[in-house]
DNA sequence: TTGTACGCGTTATCAG
DNA sequence: CTGATAACGCGTACAA
């Protein structure tokens, strides 16, 4: 026997599809006989109510969507995002809501977006005048962007990336560092902006500035695959160069543990010989040795606003339209002072 | 003004419903008058058609889900199932599948399961005679259990759990130790089964029996929570009990990599003082120092194995109803012989 | 080539 | 007070 529907239930119980959705959804509507009738005729048939059709006839879905930049097995080699996941997946349970995690469709967010059956999305890096902010509006979806540009009228949350460079920098050159290569990632143009890349480049800047150092010759940017491996290539390139950095600012921690890994494969020392700082603090950065030194954002916070803030929008209320979360740096042991 | 639906559409054009969706979906069937005439109109007011509504009609929903048996913060602290969705999501982008995450709701997975908008299910743990089972089937909803008990007459895709603890067990043992302790990680009986964790016990004593140490007094069985932290407790119990054990082997690497972390809180050192192995070959196991030597099972194969599957029966196949996956010992440098 | 009617569950509205 | 009718959303088999 196929799938058992309300008109099923309805007319071998001889009551309208009315009755029945009463007899589950709103049982002091009918009478005790007819729930009686009706309820045992549907556990009897194993009934169960279609959920897309309840949720179409509900207008709710309780589900709400995060819109991934990037496919999913590229996502989740990110352990900061697992961290955002982590604090979006707080408010889901409060909520009893699931999560569905919307994966580009051949490198187009916006198929995605069209057809996602959500209370709202989370988004990632999104800015005003995005097309997909078009769509997203469109269809009338609440929606907030994390790590987004403000000033298109929709809730932001995010980190003082600028602060946070700076202060990441100012450890380097505090500790004497002059030589100093900052790695920054390379990013999909078609799937994200420079919004964050942007900032963190500027607070490096401002840094080097206060010292007296924009535009020193030493100080090299260089770009790096947002991996591991990226981390190495990357830092092997760079022990190559003349002379090499004594000092290495990376704008994420997977890309300063790839830094750390190479070091050692290359037979020196951190932060004898090379000194590293990251960004995010992940929790493999209190794995590796040495424990990194970083300017840690709160990615779990991240989350959790930014799925707080998505469920006062589904549930009409009124929001903060821009949330800045603080960044404060982490010292452990791959920072040291320049050796002369 | 509201939501446009496909019936503004047809009401303002002029056409039928029907014909609005065919200027859409099969746009050879009408008329190219018809058809420039919907498409600039709907064009205009940005009508986009409602997903839900889509799905109910299509009874496809382009999304698949992943039913968790914990909430979403705990899931996404271990790093093998973040292996296991990268495997899920590769089949997902080729599929054009979005991926639903169905945490349970007041520590029952069963109204997840009961509202899940899906294509189909991938599960963890799933056993014969679950009562989620039955649920599932009476929805009449595809899905497949990773890590699951065979013979339910639904796809599971595994690893040779107890030949994998075995050979662990072995490695420890060819090292000349006989104080070992095994550490197995606690699991909420409410929410899952002991299925893979009774598996490993046994192979684990296999090892054992096969080298003549059944029921050793020198082996010792604990129970730690499935994390770093717990890793560390257990571990501190045990070095302060005597004699401390010269050997232990984790079910899981996050658990080992909590007892390299006490190791060294102690002052002592792996493996010169005490050998360790884990279970699963996470990426940290190769950031630690020293590097975690471990049973390797491919998180991401079962994952892309598993959604493969239930692609196969979501498109109606027949598949494969028991796959299980190879593991292989990947020696480092946590293992060490026994010092007298 | 185009329109009618149906499937799915919920609920505002109406009838008894 | 109890229960039925009809409408909402879209796609498509079938009829015209």
């Amino acid at each position: 026997m196929g799938r058992i529907t309300i008109n099923d239930i309805a007319r071998i119980s001889g009551y309208s599809k009315t009755s029945v959705s009463f007899a589950f959804n709103d049982p002091g509507r009918i009478s005790d006989k007819a729930r009686e009738k009706i309820l045992s005729i549907a556990s009897e048939l194993g009934y169960i109510p279609d959920p897309v059709a309840r949720n179409l006839s509900l207008r709710r879905h309780g589900t709400i969507g995060l819109l991934l930049p990037q496919v999913i097995p590229l996502a989740f080699l990110n352990p900061h995002l697992s961290q955002i996941i982590q604090g979006i997946g707080e408010v889901c349970e409060r909520a009893a809501h699931s999560l569905t995690v919307i994966p580009p469709v051949r490198e187009s967010i916006l198929d995605g977006v069209r057809n996602a059956a959500v209370d709202g999305l989370i988004t990632l890096g999104l800015e005003p005048g995005m097309e997909s902010v078009e769509l997203i509006r469109k269809r009338h979806l609440p929606f907030v962007t994390i790590d987004g540009r403000d000033g298109g009228g929709f809730p932001v949350v995010g980190i003082d990336d600028r602060g946070g460079a700076a202060d990441g920098m100012r450890t380097i050159l505090n500790a004497g560092h002059r030589d100093v290569a900052i790695i920054s990632f390379v990013e999909d143009p078609r799937l994200a902006t420079s919004h964050v890349k942007n900032q963190r480049l500027a607070g490096y800047n401002d840094a080097l500035a206060e010292a007296g150092l924009a535009e020193s010759p030493r100080v090299r940017f260089v770009e790096s695959e947002p991996s591991l491996s990226g981390g190495r290539e990357t830092m092997e390139a760079l022990l190559e160069s003349s002379p090499p950095p004594s000092a290495v600012v990376a704008m994420s921690d997977v890309i300063a543990i790839g830094v750390l890994q190479q070091i050692e494969t290359a037979g020196l020392s951190a932060p004898r010989d090379v000194s590293v700082i990251g960004f995010d603090n992940i929790p493999e950065a209190v794995l590796v040795s040495p424990r990194l030194t970083t300017i840690a954002q709160p990615g779990v916070e991240k989350g959790r606003r930014a799925a707080e803030l998505l469920m006062g929008l589904i549930e009409g209320e009124e929001v903060d339209h821009h949330v800045v979360l603080p960044v404060r740096t982490v010292e452990r042991e791959s920072v040291g002072p320049r050796v002369a």
